[in-house]
DNA sequence: CGATTGACGTACG
DNA sequence: TCGTACGCCAATC
C-alpha cells in the first residue's frame, strides 16, 4: 500500500488545482499560499499560469477563490467575465469591493495551514 | 530556437 | 514605509 501515496506528483498544474479546489465556499486564498504550500513560493507565478488552464480541467476550478496575496482580483480579467469573479465570491459570501475582497484576511484560507494542520 | 510575457511574491535600498 | 529589482517556469510570439 501507500508507494501510490507519493508517486511522482502530478505535474505542478495538478497540484494547484487539487488544492484550489479544497478551498471551502466562502473562503479565499492566495497564489503564493499555494505555491508556499506546494513548496515553490518564489514560482508564485506558476500558480497563476495554472490556473490559466483551470477552466479547461474538470471538474471546474475555483478560481474564482484564488488571489493574490492582497486579496485583489486580478484575475479577474480571465473569467468568461469581468464580473464573473467577484459576482461568484459575493454569491458565497465574500464581500467584493472594487475588485478587493472584504475581510480578505479573515477569509483567507490557507491550505499549509488548514491542510498540514491535523 | 531565442526573447518576451505572465492570474505573484520576496528581497533589497 | 514605499519603490524598484529579481526570481520562477511555462507558454506564446
Amino acid at each position: 500500500m501507500k508507494k501510490d501515496t507519493e508517486k511522482k506528483l502530478d505535474s505542478f498544474f495538478e497540484q494547484v488545482y487539487a488544492v484550489a479546489r479544497l478551498i471551502p465556499k466562502g473562503r479565499v486564498t492566495s497564489y503564493g499560499a499555494i505555491a508556499k504550500y506546494l513548496g515553490t513560493t518564489r514560482s508564485s507565478r506558476m500558480v497563476g499560469w495554472a490556473m490559466n488552464g483551470a477552466h479547461n480541467v474538470k471538474p471546474k476550478i475555483p478560481a474564482h477563490r484564488v488571489v493574490n496575496r492582497i486579496g485583489v482580483l486580478t484575475g479577474k480579467h480571465h473569467f468568461p467575465g469581468p464580473k464573473n469573479m467577484e459576482e461568484l465570491l459575493r454569491k458565497e459570501g465574500v464581500k467584493v469591493k472594487k475588485d478587493q475582497v472584504v475581510n480578505f484576511k479573515e477569509l483567507f484560507w490557507d491550505p499549509s495551514l488548514e491542510l498540514d494542520f491535523d
